[in-house]
RNA sequence: CGGGGUGUAGCGCAGUUGGUAGCGCACCGCGUUUGGGACGCGGGGGUCGGCGGUUCGAGUCCGCCCACCCCGACCA
């Protein structure tokens, strides 16, 4: 709880993305340095999303299973490019029950290899495949610079890993999950996303083509927030994952691994947040309604409350709080909830019981206008309107802020300029050398080759030589 | 790993020429309050980052070490 204002977005975007985070006590600094406690206020955000992936992995025909969290270090090994990439971010165990061990074990950045090892033991014929298997737990990576949510050393997703019979399929099942992603982004997270496939330089350490989805934060910089990888038959062949086909041939799977984390409710602060705090989106939100009851005395007290737990009855449907908090005001009241994003407020005192209304306000409008008096009477269903407007606003107001940051380029002088203060989209000739010089001259990356593509040819931005696709041009996260 | 900085109560800070540690917020108790961040009174809380040295005496001076933060090369 904050006595103090947030600083503002404009001031201080990065400031007051962790004051948010600390004040709503969505998260918290653990004692390692780069680690993060996340609080229940944030588990509970969450355990929302994961339930929201989760159903879609199941409706898709994916499992859960759990791998372990120490991986030999010889298997990381195995794929060259995998382990070139994870190496400088391995935390070791070298020592266990105060013995050196003969074989260090790495503490798992992600679970391509054991999962590959496994899925080489249990794959034998073409009836075993697809193997579809996803894995809720966290990964460490020894990072240098870390933020909540968006960096963190250990941090916690999912991860799903699948290997089938042929290419098409993977690419197939790659290109899947990316949907998914990007529809739970867009309808439950209300945060629009651009899918794409990434450059060679982006893609993940082991992979043919990796794929992404990306959203734009409040401060125009892009955040990756999550990924599907075609691993072709990379990891397959580096664990020997082969089965015998229709004609009794041996064949080597053809792999895929995607993963989304808590990195996400990173993009869900710095998407729809503003200079009073969090705002959630109601299909997410740990609280979606919460009551603020005012009163002066016992005895108003005894006639408000019957008239909360009326309403809190009525609105049974919903994720609902009674802040019952003696010791506080309500303006305090108000402005905390506002801080942890809880879309909408009731406010009930001696006015409403004699009126037969409730207060009213919507998070996602700030001020007096967000405020309106109702009857108590038809209160459910004017809620669930009302939530189901307010995802639908933040989800509008983030796609044109989104859409007014994003600029088409044609030269490299004026893409110098708008990545300064949002996306360019160009033409690029998919040369290496001309993403990097980018990169190098104004910190922007290439963040993925839009699926959706103009068509025709363009001339690359950088280099001037044919391009067959766009590409966006971002500083991100 | 290079460059810069900071360590005193949970957080933010003050602490003079060396003299035995204080302020604001937070926290606890009581009372008055309560429709946009209330107020009064009374409390609790510290091996002053660590170790060593100088000194009658060190938060303060000296040495070494440690931790953390910011800026650059890597990243879900």
């Amino acid at each position: 709880m904050a006595d103090e204002k947030l600083p503002t977005r404009s001031e201080n975007y990065s400031e007051w993305y962790n004051q948010v985070i600390l004040r709503a006590e969505m998260a918290d600094y653990a004692p390692v340095r780069g680690c993060m406690v996340v609080r229940p206020y944030g588990w509970a955000l969450w355990e929302n999303m994961q339930a929201g992936l989760d159903r879609r992995f199941k409706d898709t025909g994916h499992q859960n299973a759990a791998f372990p969290l120490l991986i030999p270090m010889s298997f990381l090994e195995k794929e060259k490019s995998h382990v070139q990439g994870f190496a400088p971010e391995l935390a070791v165990v070298t020592v266990g029950g105060g013995e050196t061990l003969e074989e260090p074990l790495v503490v798992r950045p992600t679970s391509e290899t054991v999962i590959g090892y496994m899925y080489a033991r249990w794959i034998k014929s073409w009836r075993d495949l697809p193997v579809l298997i996803n894995q809720w737990g966290s990964v460490v990576r020894w990072e240098m610079r870390t933020r909540l949510f968006l960096r963190t050393m250990e941090f916690f997703w999912q991860e799903g890993h699948t290997a089938h019979a042929t290419p098409e399929e993977a690419l197939e099942e790659t290109l899947r999950i990316l949907d998914i992603y990007a529809d739970f982004a867009i309808n439950e997270a209300a945060i629009p996303v651009i899918k794409g496939r990434k450059s060679q330089a982006e893609k993940f350490a082991g992979a043919v083509n990796s794929y992404s989805i990306e959203a734009m934060m409040g401060d125009t910089r892009a955040l990756q927030s999550a990924t599907s990888h075609d691993l072709g038959q990379n990891f397959a062949k580096a664990f020997e994952i082969q089965y015998l086909d229709q004609t009794n041939q041996l064949q080597y799977c053809w792999t895929t691994s995607w993963g989304m984390s808590t990195r996400m409710i990173g993009a869900i602060i710095m998407t729809h947040g503003d200079d009073q705090g969090l705002i959630l989106p109601p299909r997410l939100a740990p609280i979606q309604v919460v009551i603020v009851p005012i009163y002066k005395n016992d005895e108003e007290r005894s006639k408000v409350m019957a008239v909360v737990e009326n309403v809190r009855a009525q609105l049974s449907a919903f994720r609902l709080k009674v802040d019952d908090r003696t010791g506080v005001t309500p303006g305090f009241k108000y402005n905390d909830w506002e801080m942890r994003g809880v879309p909408l407020r009731l406010e009930i005192g001696p006015k409403d019981v004699e009126k037969g209304s409730v207060a009213l306000a919507r998070r996602d409008v700030p001020g007096r206008e967000g405020k309106s008096f109702v009857p108590q009477e038809g209160l459910a269903a004017r809620v669930g309107d009302l939530l189901e407007e307010i995802q639908a606003g933040l989800l509008a107001r983030a796609t044109a802020f989104r859409d007014e940051h994003i600029t088409e380029v044609a030269d490299y002088d004026t893409l110098r300029e708008v990545v300064q203060n949002g996306w360019a989209r160009a033409w690029w000739c998919g040369n290496p050398a001309c993403e990097t010089k980018v990169k190098d001259e104004t910190r922007a990356s290439t963040r993925n080759i839009p699926t959706e593509q103009p068509g025709g040819k363009g001339h690359c931005v950088v280099c001037g030589e044919t391009a067959s696709e766009q590409v966006l041009f971002a500083r991100a996260y």
